[in-house]
DNA sequence: ACCCTGATTGTTGTT
DNA sequence: AACAACAATCAGGGT
């Protein structure tokens, strides 16, 4: 993405509990897609574990999380696509969700 | 109009 | 069944 926001977009991480912000959830709400790293785990959990027999989830998740950063864009592409495609499921979602839920379905 | 925040996704292993 | 760090991602509300 060439392209940054030069705003000082503070990590938008929840960093500060003091937001007080209640989102209201809706009934329809459609699960998100899945995010790069839900399939890159998917994909070196298998692996991480092999290389680290007997580890443990709190050594694989952070291992994990190294070796995500240390992928190049390059090697994100095949686990972003993924995320990509399960978002584009997730737009199907919500468009239904945003549609106004019920319509005429009786099937379940 | 722009910013932020919360909620959600999936992994494994244990209790 | 739920929780634990890890990272990403989005949609809506708030200012």
């Amino acid at each position: 993405m060439p392209k940054e926001k030069t705003t000082t977009r503070k990590s938008a991480k929840s960093a500060d509990k003091s937001a007080g912000g209640k989102k209201k959830k809706d009934p329809n709400m459609p699960k998100r897609g899945l995010s790069a790293y839900m399939f890159f785990a998917n994909d070196q959990r298998d692996k991480v574990r092999e290389e680290n027999p007997g580890i443990k989830f709190g050594e694989v998740g952070k291992v994990l999380g190294e070796r995500w950063k240390a992928l190049n864009e390059k090697q994100k592409a095949p686990y972003d696509a993924k995320a990509a495609a399960d978002k584009k499921r997730y737009e199907e979602e919500k468009a239904a969700y945003t549609a106004g839920g019920d319509e005429d379905e009786d099937e379940e």
